[in-house]
RNA sequence: GCGGGAGUAACUCAGUUGGUAGAGUCACAGCCUUCCAAGCUGUUGGUCGCGGGUUCGAGUCCCGUCUCCCGCUCCA
């Protein structure tokens, strides 16, 4: 049996096949799609469920993690804290020659102070418009052109001067890049959070946002959670929930949307073992991938480096999958420091630290981070599934999940359509719909049905033959390697119950 | 946001210099069929992405717009 070589995999021909099987369909299609948005089908919905079950038994079947449900809208300061009201809202500009983008606040650090100072003094030169004499006042420094200053001050003015006044300057300026004199856009400022109002009064004053991430609900709650359930550090607190970003781009199917689902433990220790905890999650997180049957190949780890980690982090690491378009992160571990509690304690007033009873020590706990991409972990599961294999005769298209990730875990199927073998087949159905997801078929030769299951990913197939009429057995099929077994009837359920079991973790 | 490509049935696609919209697959109803698709008969299914314009007449030409894919850029 060979398999075509995974490259020639193009996301189109899973975004057909997701459509044509019920996993994924567009936003508001019949309106012609909403821009990043994706709605999950019947068998989407099942495997994003059973991809969301899986994480949330990991997580919460042990003693020390707790889970929440947080609300998705909370107080905007919350969002003040976390840093993202600041980091989420940078102006951008690009240039129009070589397409270079910059942020407008770090773009004066690639420009020399020679070049700040030939900017400013056209500035200076122009006619005294309003602007100019207002950015004199804000910008003393530069206005007085005196180029003594320290570099410093030069640079932290016309950074703000490039702030307030793009206008102004921009056209002064050459691209870092190109050097292209005059070719920037105007700016533009992009807000990565969604906006909405509470009550029904668009009143500026009641402006909440849509959480950009799920985080934040877990570390307003660490004291509600500690108080309420007597965990001790170290311990965890996990969420599955929605988180929404106003995506400048969204691409790449379901991996880059405006709105998606995450699965995060936050998990909270003593500083100084932190580094321990960090590695430990690091290799667990990777393992639940490749237990649940991910290509090891596929898989590997992004450290970031120091110099580009976010404002929060200590270290990090991002889980990727090598989808057909490139890596992509599926899961970040972070070791976000006391970062978020000491900011939440700063901005709420609140105390965030943690008693030690046992060593009657006092200290904001430091937080190990992982977060995982549901949808986007629902891609890499579903595109790593996906196999086509030749068998002599035809190409069989086929997705190999895991069983306990498949959609639809056993289709009943009587051979024919003759004596009472339909009969039988349906009380069997009866029976295992009731505990596990299931679906009966008799339509078409025997050979389509187990093709038609192969392509839903069915793990196992049942089949009522003409034996089963003298001794009460059928045949399992397995998906994968296609061989049959023969089992009673009546112990059908506790077959599939073992297949489908999880192991002691 | 920039550049390139695409959008016609549920899916993959055809559709001539502008002249009544097609195929295969899938699905459904039968027939056939005793273990790995595509055998037979019949049937359902199309705002040709959307909106304008040109024209007697637009899937086809023009303009705008939306959406998807690819490449840049971005991803705190």
């Amino acid at each position: 049996m060979t398999q075509p070589s995974k490259s020639e995999l193009t996301l189109d021909k899973i975004v057909s096949l997701a459509k044509r099987r019920g996993f994924a369909f567009q936003s508001s299609e019949i309106y012609g799609g909403l821009n990043g948005c994706w709605d999950y089908g019947p068998l989407g919905v099942e495997l994003l469920r059973n991809v969301k079950d899986e994480w949330w038994k990991t997580m919460t079947l042990r003693e020390n993690i707790e889970g929440i449900d947080a609300s998705i809208l909370m107080h905007p300061r919350v969002w003040e804290a976390s840093g993202h009201v600041e980091n989420f809202t940078d102006p951008m500009i690009d240039c129009r020659q070589c397409k270079a983008r910059y942020r407008l606040d770090t773009l004066s650090d690639e420009i020399s102070v020679k070049k700040i100072w030939e900017a400013v003094e056209k500035v200076q030169s122009s006619n005294g418009t309003g602007i100019v004499e207002e950015w004199r006042k804000t910008s003393p420094a530069l206005a007085s052109l005196d180029k003594k200053q320290p570099e410093d001050v030069i640079r932290t003015e016309f950074a703000g001067t490039l702030e307030r006044f793009p206008v102004l300057v921009l056209p002064e300026l050459s691209c870092p890049n190109c050097g292209n004199k005059a070719t920037f856009t105007e700016a533009r400022k992009f807000n990565l959070m969604f906006k909405t109002f509470v009550g029904p009064v668009e009143d500026s004053s009641a402006a909440v946002y849509l959480r950009p991430e799920t985080a934040q609900g877990i570390y307003v709650n660490y004291q509600n959670v500690v108080a309420s359930s007597r965990q001790k550090l170290p311990f965890g607190i996990a969420q599955i929930g929605k988180a929404f970003r106003n995506e400048i781009n969204t691409k790449n199917w379901l991996f880059r949307t405006r709105e998606f689902e995450q699965m995060e433990m936050q998990f909270f220790v003593k500083p100084g073992t932190d580094d321990d905890w960090f590695e430990k999650w690091r290799h667990e997180r990777i393992e639940w991938f490749t237990n649940l049957g991910i290509n090891k190949d596929k898989l590997h780890f992004h450290r970031h480096e120091k110099d580009k980690l976010a404002h929060y982090a200590k270290d990090a690491y991002d889980i990727e999958y090598q989808f057909p378009f490139g890596w992509g992160e599926i899961e970040g571990i972070h070791n976000r420091t006391n970062y978020d509690l000491t900011r939440h304690q700063e901005f709420s007033g609140k105390s965030m630290e943690y008693f030690d009873d046992a060593s009657k020590e006092k200290y904001i706990p430091y937080i190990i981070e992982t977060s995982a991409g549901a949808s986007r972990s629902f891609m890499a599961f579903l595109v790593d599934a996906y196999a086509e294999e030749d068998t002599g005769k035809e190409i069989r298209s086929v997705l190999k999940f895991h069983p306990r990730l498949a959609p639809i875990k056993v289709a009943v199927l009587p051979l024919v359509n003759r004596e009472t073998m339909p009969e039988i087949a349906r009380n069997i159905f009866d029976d295992l719909r009731k505990r596990f997801r299931a679906f009966y078929d008799d339509a078409g030769s025997i050979g389509r049905r187990y093709r038609r299951q192969d392509e839903a990913g069915t793990p196992f197939c049942v089949t009522v033959d003409s034996q089963t009429l003298q001794d009460q057995t059928v045949t399992v099929r397995d998906r994968d390697s296609m061989k049959q077994e023969r089992v009673g009837s009546a112990k059908i359920s506790e077959y599939l119950e073992n297949k489908l079991k999880r192991q002691n973790e």
